[in-house]
RNA sequence: GGGCGCGUAGCUCAGCGGGAGAGCACUACGUUGACAUCGUAGGGGUCGCAAGUUCAAUCCUUGCCGCGCCCACCA
């Protein structure tokens, strides 16, 4: 055998072997009548690349199928990538602009989703390839995409049957509008930033120049101000929106505006003869202690503002474009490609006229949000209509003029506050999300969340770590309807064809011809999974008389197009498909049964699902288990009817954060590669490192220190076998650990039965940090410190029946551990496993060892212990007392009971050799000069004549004196305590009671020695 | 504003009612035939602070201080 493991070399050659002979394979290595037990891996993005965090991800998920698979499960892990709609859509588009290529819109739909499928193909497969270096041992054969035919067929069935049952429903509503990717994102993918922000004091006057006595009091109701006023003050943090306001509301107990409410002020934006005038109503909303109290409410531009609308009829003005470059009844611009170079961002000044009214005046239209808002502040504050103060209250009030300029004080200046605020952003786009009224799909996600809700409550799907489930309560019971449309090209189609409804068909005046506009009422949907099925029912509706087309591409002025003329029916209708794609987590959500097969009956999935366990990181509960809970009780069920969950449990594990707890990211510069340290340590040490950092609730901050220890642990045990191999240590078939005589021997099968039974303990309550660590200390700790050290003189002596009893001994004992390290060390146990012997299976298949706890020997434990400790105490003192590592000291034994001095007849040599002695003798009088190591139930003497320092000594001797009486001190105060020996549990007593015994008999000891020693000098 | 979590050795973290632990780092010595990716020995901690419960508190309760995360509509 080589020095070292050789991870690079070894890893993918081991790997192939595994995958050419089928290892992985779904019921591979299943014992007869096994339990299935299936993971289904969450699906990475198929054009990403493994990060820290898939490695963590796939390492607990690996450690987990593998240690399932050696027991005899019927196991099943199921891999596959995710679409990643805005993902994946962005790269390609990113990419082709860094090519020189056209654009996505130049391009067109076709020819671009091609495009991102060309690089699907040729990226795709990488992740895959790298989750193989891991180690992963998903069934390949298996592999799923979330936009394959079936998944794709899976997504349809879904849509249509939650569309039939009234769970999917169009609606216009106030979504999160991203103007990076011009489309609608949900909640969750919006974070919240806080941000520097501003707020701008303005005034609406008062139609008609009508004046009011605004009057302010303190709290005691003192009457701090007394004004005649002819407008109402506003604050807003976003000016640009003024013009899209429908209202100004206050509080209805506010009493300073209780004499205008009902009353129309006026926005002060744009060309005074355009300019509209709104009412002043009231509601619970605003809160009278904040800014002027009165709140401006632009319903189509603030989620808050919308739900005021909403409460009172106020209508809701949106004022600003979705695309760049295309106008809002969809007509593209002329000069599109001049337009789109020129603008970068959506969400800019609407330039169309919409509901007739000229909203935004000429000389904002098509304006970016943020240049527009500059502008109205610029036009407000020249017409004398901003709120002004003092200088010096500004600064006084701390919210600090920024004006530049030289002002004297109490200079009047406009009211700006800066504050801090909350800004929505795209988690993709990094760009400020603008909420927009428009017309999306949305996922009642109200009623699919109840039974997912109550699968937890009742402990049909267990969280683990179970303060989880209260995330997932609180999110599930507050959840919101789920806008699943995205305006993006890249996934699954909506399948909803558009057409006129019956009523318009029929009765519109048939002299009219050509387009007719799309969304002015939802007209007809016809939702189906198939073109085909879709066109039936049209037929149907429409009647056999009426020629049926589809658009080929979705165009909204085509959206139905009716020709006629003169007295006619018409007799032609076009279709047109929803051009909107659904978000990626609607299908990420179908994963546990859509991989199996879903909508088919497939022996898997009646195998496999419910699935067993599901690993995954907290940041994706709300996205994807929730989800998958939903769905997977809505569509699963059972030969009864009744709802199948899609797993029994949620592992949910931490974030892996760089070494002082940061966040990985790109812009930090902190990222570490999982593959770099591959390269460099070998995918085992990795993993190693994963698995024993995987603590339950907290985050992983991983030093790369860590992962060179474990490497380096890889090493150490690969030596242990080396030293197995070059003593003749070879697997004895038919090896019974019960048999051995040996002590030695009898105490590694207990110590090995112990941590066999840790380990398997450990695992079914996923606690791979305990598993881990307990392997580690089990193989370092015991079997290289010590036992390898014990069983020297029994394979190197002469007693030939010991040596071949400790040979098949080492040998078992190695199996064990590289079996119980297998599911966390792949690669190289299974390494060993081959250059040990030749072997039936490869470790990936061995048996899991299942070892009874009594084959543990008390007495042989005692007696090692006691001999370690012996061989301890040796070194410790030959260290403190510089006696040369080559040179061979007497040690004398005092005291000794028979059991101490069989103990020392059956291990003599042992210690001699382990200690460095050149003879053990037993006396009845330690010698004068010699040092003494104090046991319970002996002293030891080492005569060390000139060797020995009286003064190192004496204060070696002090100190290990101090420390009894410490321990002392503690326990007889304990033990006089009655009201301890009255209320502590017995056994707890008594083991306080042995404690102090053996403690006191070890100063006893430690207190001869010294008085020898003073003799001495 | 609400919720969750965390403050234990220089660093990163286990432990979570009865003897303070690991890895890395550090110090000294050491190549004895498994291993220098090593061995042996050692130094290092009022377990964030304060009060309470208990025979007993790093561990349970409460408050405070510090840090992190998630959710949330204060314009």
């Amino acid at each position: 055998m080589d020095k070292t493991f050789d991870a690079a070399e070894a890893e993918g050659r081991i790997y192939a072997r595994w995958e050419a002979t089928g290892c992985f394979h779904a019921g591979a290595n299943a014992k007869p009548g096994a339990e299935p037990f299936c993971i289904v891996i969450p699906p990475p993005n198929v054009t990403g690349s493994l990060h820290m965090g898939h490695a963590l991800n796939n390492t607990l998920q690996d450690i987990l199928i593998r240690w399932k698979r050696m027991q005899g499960f019927d196991t099943l892990w199921q891999p596959g990538t995710d679409h990643a709609g805005i993902a994946t859509q962005m790269v390609v588009e990113r990419k082709l602009a860094e090519e020189g290529n056209a654009s996505r819109r130049e391009m067109g739909r076709e020819a671009f989703v091609a495009r991102v499928w060309e690089w699907k193909e040729q990226s795709g497969g990488q992740i895959l390839n790298q989750l193989k270096r891991l180690g992963a041992s998903c069934d390949w054969s298996r592999d799923r995409f979330t936009m394959d035919e079936g998944l794709s067929r899976a997504v349809l069935k879904v849509f249509v049957q939650l569309y039939n049952e009234g769970l999917i429903y169009r609606g216009k509503r106030l979504v999160n509008w991203d103007p990076q990717f011009e489309t609608a994102i949900s909640d969750l993918e919006v974070e919240n930033v806080e941000i520097d922000g501003h707020m701008w004091h303005f005034k609406y006057p008062l139609a008609g120049g009508e004046t009011y006595e605004y009057v302010e009091k303190d709290a005691d109701g003192n009457v701090t101000l007394r004004e005649v006023r002819d407008y109402i003050s506003i604050a807003t943090t976003r000016p640009e929106t003024m013009l899209g306001d429908g209202a100004v509301a206050v509080h209805p107990s506010d009493a300073r505006y209780a004499p205008i409410v009902g009353k129309l002020c006026e926005i002060p934006v744009g060309p005074k003869q355009h300019r509209r005038l709104i009412p002043i109503i009231t509601d619970e909303y605003p809160d009278p202690s904040f800014g002027s109290g009165a709140v401006k409410i632009t319903g189509a531009h603030d989620f808050n503002d919308y739900g005021v609308a909403r409460r009172n009829g106020i209508p809701c003005y949106r004022l600003m474009d979705t695309r760049a470059a295309m106008r809002t009844d969809g007509a593209p611009y002329a000069d599109c490609a001049a337009l789109a170079q020129k603008i970068v961002e959506g969400a800019r000044m609407s330039e169309a006229e919409i509901d007739a009214i000229n909203l935004v005046p000429d000389d904002l239209r098509g304006l970016d949000r943020y240049e527009a808002r500059r502008r109205v502040i610029e036009q407000i504050t020249a017409e004398g209509l901003a709120v002004m103060v003092p200088d010096t209250d500004r600064r006084v009030g701390g919210s600090g003029s920024t004006e530049p300029g030289s002002r004297t004080d109490g200079e009047m200046v406009p009211l700006v506050e800066s504050k801090k605020i909350m800004a929505p952003y795209g988690d993709r786009s990094k760009v400020i999300i603008e909420p927009m009224l428009t017309d999306q799909w949305f996922v009642d996600a109200a009623t699919l969340a109840k039974p997912a809700v109550e699968f937890v409550r009742n402990g049909a799907v267990k969280f683990v770590p179970k303060a989880w489930e209260n995330t997932y309560y609180h999110w599930m019971e507050n959840i919101e309807p789920w806008c699943i449309s995205r305006q993006l090209w890249w996934g699954h189609q909506i399948p909803v064809w558009y057409g006129p409804s019956k009523e318009d068909f029929e009765n519109l005046p048939v002299k009219t011809f050509g387009a007719i506009e799309f969304f002015k009422n939802y007209g007809k949907f016809f939702c189906a999974i198939a073109e085909k099925d879709m066109l039936k029912e049209a037929r149907i509706y429409y009647g056999e008389d009426v020629k049926i087309e589809v658009a080929p591409d979705f165009n909204p002025g085509l959206a139905y197009t009716i020709e006629g003329g003169g007295l006619r029916k018409p007799e032609r209708v076009v279709l047109c498909r929803d051009p909107d794609v659904l978000d990626t987590w609607f299908s990420s959500a179908l994963w546990p049964f859509s991989t199996l097969g879903w909508p088919d009956q497939t022996p898997e999935l009646a195998r496999y699902y419910p699935t067993s366990v599901l690993v995954t990181g907290f940041d994706i509960i709300f996205f994807w288990v929730a989800r998958m809970m939903m769905d997977g009780l809505h569509f699963m069920k059972d030969t009864e009817g009744k709802p199948l969950k899609p797993f029994d449990t949620v592992y949910v594990h931490a974030l892996v954060r760089d070494e002082h707890g940061k966040k990985m990211s790109k812009s930090l510069g902190n990222v570490i590669d999982p593959l770099e340290l591959i390269d460099q340590y070998g995918a085992d040490a990795l993993r190693f490192t994963l698995a024993s950092m995987a603590a339950m609730g907290r985050d992983i901050k991983l030093a790369v220190s860590r992962v060179e220890g474990y490497r380096n642990f890889g090493t150490k045990l690969w030596n242990a076998a080396r030293f197995a191999e070059m003593n003749g240590c070879r697997p004895v078939p038919g090896f019974d650990p019960r048999g051995v005589t040996q002590t030695v021997n009898r105490w590694i099968v207990g110590e090995t039965a112990r941590i066999a039974a840790a380990t398997h303990a450990a695992l079914e309550g996923f606690r791979f940090n305990d598993a881990a660590n307990g392997l580690y200390a089990h193989v370092w700790g015991v079997f290289c410190d010590w036992y390898v050290e014990l069983s020297k003189p029994l394979l190197q002596g002469k007693d030939a029946e010991a040596r071949d009893e400790t040979r098949a001994t080492m040998a078992w004992a190695l199996d064990q551990c590289l079996k119980l390290l297998h599911p966390v060390m792949p690669f190289i146990t299974e390494e060993l496993w081959g250059q040990i012997a030749p072997r039936e299976t490869m470790l990936v298949h061995a048996d899991w060892p299942v070892l009874p706890a009594d084959l543990a020997d008390p007495a042989a434990d005692a007696e090692m212990g006691w001999v370690i400790k012996v061989i301890e105490g040796v070194r410790s003192i030959r260290a403190e007392m510089n006696v040369p590592g080559g040179a061979q000291i007497p040690m004398v034994v005092t005291g000794a009971g028979e059991a101490v001095s069989e103990r020392l007849a059956r291990n003599g040599a042992l210690i001699g050799r382990l200690a460095r002695l050149s003879g053990i003798e037993l006396a009845g009088q330690v010698p004068k000069g010699a040092v003494t190591l104090a046991m319970e139930d002996c002293a030891i003497g080492l005569p060390l004549a000139g060797v020995i320092d009286v003064a190192a000594e004496t204060a070696r001797l002090e100190k290990a004196l101090a420390k009894l009486g410490k321990e002392t001190g503690g326990l007889e105060a304990k033990l006089a305590n009655e009201r301890f020996l009255a209320n502590a549990p017995e056994e707890v007593v008594a083991e306080q009671r042995d404690r102090l015994a053996a403690a006191l008999a070890e100063r006893e000891r430690l207190e001869a020695a010294r008085r020898r020693l003073s003799d001495l000098s």
